[in-house]
RNA sequence: GGCCCGUUGGUCAAGGGGUUAAGACACCUCCCUUUCACGGAGGUAACAGGGGUUCGAAUCCCCUACGGGUCACCA
């Protein structure tokens, strides 16, 4: 095969979402796998469901994924613009083609009255297809339409039992039959086309040579072959990917709050970019051996097209956040600070400037943390011992202090801080294994005890960083609340 | 409803005529550890159902069920 060109074509109507970060992913692997170009383009037909920033957070998406492009709005290439808006001239020869070889025609109908035969249809139990009512017009009758001030739309005229067959990259053998489709609307009114006209045009102007897109287009795909046919163009090729599924093996819909959905959402919540690349390019893609965990350049050279599963892949958070945690710990320690202490700040539990000292007491309290963050906005709750004002005792650690070596490890304690030159992680070391000399007492009963007086939890990271981190005063203090 | 697609453990999934039906997440047990986590060693758990074809079916064919997509002047 020549030159490989796909594209991942978003409507800007909004964030990028899961669903369409995986299509993006697997069109910029491929494309870089075959060294071919990625290109993005924007189908902004729907002028009423336009966002303006929805291109510029789809972009921005893509690039924290690490996913970069060969041709799109922002870096131009020699196949622009990549706005269909943009294109509108461009079209306007094959509409003319079409029209003038009978294979599309004006239609007159008012969305009114279309919406009326659909209402009609469905009342008798079928479902709506456009019946055809302008197909046949004379021109005396469209020209009596037009006087009457009607700006028609253009339709497909499609063809009559024809049996439309495909190949799909991913489904296989596909066919579908003509009589199911009724003519479809290309061009609007005001003169904009549809998406699926506009589409088929953009891609063989630009040349694309595979399209991969999600499963809800398959049946779109008659209807365009259909119209490269009419055309006389030739046909790419088609990769449809099955959907992606919520927890309840249901389509993500956009409301759905059991899934965290945009990209957006991701960074924001601190999750590492090449995770969630990581764990998207597995939803629904399976590498040949039984490693998983893959770094970009690992995911071009491993990813295949044939690989690529026909059932649908449900989004698994758990795994996605085991995924993200594994990322973390072998993170450079600097990059988790800086993606956690906003978070703190956000919280109210540190000031928007650190002094040096502050800094340097959040980096050790992130890095205590780090192994065990799923993503950094969790630094928040894990690390609310402390900031808080009082230690807060479950049962369990109640019973622990209701031990009678409780009051004789913590007076024994309380006096070593007391007595303590400074506080770093080495003397406290000393202290607490001075109060082991003194009382005697060493294991559970010796660091459990000073665990949950300081923490009121059972289990936590190393105790002599705790400590430290907690300081001096905060230590005095909870052990005075207990004794 | 028509058309189209799919269905292997709770989840992701490999395997595409003969396998003890991989591996990962989650879960459980044990080891390590002051605790938790990490790490290590194990464990529970699956071919939607029914018919064919075949010496032999998770794998090929048909039917059923279930899930999904689509039937727009949305993409």
């Amino acid at each position: 095969m020549a030159n490989i060109r796909v594209r991942y074509a978003p409507s800007p109507t909004g964030h990028l979402h899961i669903g369409g970060a995986r299509t993006a992913l697997f069109d910029y692997l491929y494309a870089r796998k075959h060294e071919g170009q990625f290109i993005i383009r924007f189908e902004d037909t729907d002028q009423s469901r336009h966002v303006e920033s929805g291109v510029d957070s789809q972009l921005e998406g893509l690039r924290w994924l690490g996913i970069d492009w060969d041709e799109s709005v922002d870096i131009g290439g020699p196949y622009g613009p990549y706005r269909q808006t943009e294109r509108l001239d461009l079209y306007q020869p094959f509409v003319e083609q079409l029209l003038r070889e009978g294979n599309a025609y004006p239609c007159f109908c008012t969305e009114a009255e279309l919406e009326a035969e659909r209402a009609e249809q469905e009342a008798a139990g079928h479902m709506p297809m456009y019946s055809g009512k302008c197909r046949h017009l004379t021109a005396e009758q469209a020209e009596a339409y037009r006087a009457e001030g009607r700006k028609p739309s253009i339709r497909f005229r499609v063809p009559a039992n024809k049996v439309i067959a495909f190949e799909d990259r991913i489904r296989e053998h596909v066919e579908f039959e003509s009589a199911g489709i009724g003519d479809f609307i290309i061009v609007r009114p005001d003169g904009i086309p549809t998406y699926n006209f506009a589409v088929i045009l953009d891609d063989h102007l630009m040349k694309i040579t595979l399209v991969i897109r999600g499963e809800e287009h398959l049946t779109n795909t008659p209807r365009q072959i259909m119209m490269y046919e009419a055309l006389g163009l030739p046909t790419p090729e088609f990769a449809h990917l099955s959907l992606i599924l919520n927890q309840d093996r249901k389509k993500m819909s956009k409301r759905d709050e059991s899934i965290i959905q945009f990209i957006e959402q991701y960074k924001a919540l601190g999750y590492l970019p090449e995770a969630v690349m990581n764990f998207i390019a597995l939803l629904g893609w399976s590498p040949k051996g039984e490693e998983e965990i893959f770094s970009k350049d690992e995911l071009i050279a491993q990813f295949d097209l044939d690989r690529v599963s026909k059932s649908p892949a449900v989004f698994d958070m758990d795994k996605l956040n085991w995924m993200n945690n594994l990322y973390i710990k072998k993170a450079d320690p600097e990059r988790i600070v800086t993606l956690a202490l906003p978070h703190l700040q956000q919280a109210g539990r540190l000031p928007a400037t650190l002094s040096d000292e502050q800094a340097e007491w959040v980096r050790a309290l992130v890095g205590l943390y780090q192994d065990q963050l799923r993503y950094a906005a969790e630094i928040v709750p894990v690390s609310e011992l402390f900031f808080r004002e009082d230690v807060q005792l479950d049962d369990e650690a109640k019973a622990m202090l209701a031990e009678e070596h409780a009051p004789i490890v913590l007076g024994s304690f309380q006096k070593q801080v007391e007595g303590a030159s400074d506080f770093s992680v080495d003397t406290i070391k000393a202290l607490v294994k001075a109060v082991q000399t003194e009382t005697g007492y060493k294991g559970k009963p010796l660091f459990m005890t000073i665990r949950v007086a300081l923490t009121g939890q059972m289990h936590g990271p190393d105790l002599n960083m705790t400590i430290r981190l907690l300081g001096r005063d905060t230590v005095l203090a909870r052990l005075k609340k207990l004794l």
